[in-house]
DNA sequence: GACGATACGGAGATAGTCTCCGTTTAGCAA
DNA sequence: TTGCTAAACGGAGACTATCTCCGTATCGTC
């Protein structure tokens, strides 16, 4: 890669981290290419669909993904706690930009989905912790894992999509969780 | 209202459920126009947002949602099975095209969208079953019905997304019905 | 410093939303 | 019937967003 590409190909992942933190996850493209100084077509070029660019962002997302589920089997404690911080961890972490839930959730059942690698981060961590409560005969056993990314991820959609405050999802949580453990 | 107006309302009405199921809650409101043989300035005064549209389609629909209540409070038999018959219902009657479980599930907590009357409905129906469950004293305490709304429209929310048919969406519904369960 | 590959960027094609306003029509009253 | 007015129509076009094409500029190498 040239050195003026990669130049704007981080100053656009810098900025459209900025513009969707500030717009959600539908903000304009073109606001993002003028606001990095350059044209559409270059942007267009590096990304060609929008979530070539979400991918993009979600680089360093990754690390923090893991690390939460790290530290949510550390967790020293009932499995109840164990399942709603984790829980809660992966709510905060998909709903970092509006929209974001539902683009994230809907990926996950779908190979294509540029940001698949990203997704496979998610649901393996989500897998460690089911995999520990699992072992430990904690949890129902007729649940696949996708199905719960689906059940937590469906809770934070709703949740961004009404602006709801962590608090208002705790409840929402705590059912599925009661509802998984047995 | 004076006749050719009633006329083009209700064409545009027919219309547009007609476009809806077909290419989904986000389908141009121009080809709407245009299909119903009226301009785009006449379909905006009848309906100057999309959701006033959404409104006048789930007209008829209200009539099913209680009918769905009516039969699911009739069900002779153990809690579980009423809830989740229930949820199964629910979840059909969001689903009906695509985009609806959030656009739904999201209206339920606005008192200013377009749709509220219709979810008032929803959330009545699912109020009855709910507390039907609660006098037998079958149903945690601690979970507002409003909530119960969002858990099930999020689990239609994700299916609808990623398009998951009915086997697919019954253990999620499972877990939440047995997290509210007690 | 010259050259070829690589990348840039903006004009513009396409598509959707929504408005404005000149034209038409329904419905009533004379 | 005819004439009138309020109501309704409809389409041109303003606006916004997505995305492409291609002439121009720049990089990096020989």
């Amino acid at each position: 890669m040239r050195a003026d590409a990669k130049r704007n190909y981080d100053r656009i992942v810098e900025v459209a981290r900025e513009v969707f933190r500030e717009q959600g996850y539908d903000a304009s493209l073109d606001e993002v290419a003028k606001r990095a100084g350059v044209g559409p077509g270059t942007l267009y070029r590096h990304f060609p669909q929008r979530e070539n660019l979400l991918d993009a962002i979600m680089q360093s997302w990754v690390d923090r993904v893991t690390e939460a589920a790290d530290k949510a089997l550390a967790h020293e404690g009932p499995d109840r706690e164990l399942l709603l911080d984790w829980f809660q961890e992966y709510v905060a972490l998909i709903s970092q930009h509006k929209g974001g839930p539902a683009k994230i959730t809907s990926a996950m059942g779908d190979p294509d989905s540029p940001i698949i690698t990203k997704c496979q981060v998610l649901a393996e961590a989500n897998q460690r912790v089911i995999d520990r409560l699992r072992q430990g005969g904690a949890l129902r056993e007729d649940i696949e894992t996708l199905q719960v990314c689906r059940l937590v991820g469906g809770i934070a959609t709703v949740a961004d999509q009404g602006d709801l405050d962590a608090p208002a999802v705790r409840p929402m949580l705590e059912v599925v969780a009661d509802g998984l453990l047995r």
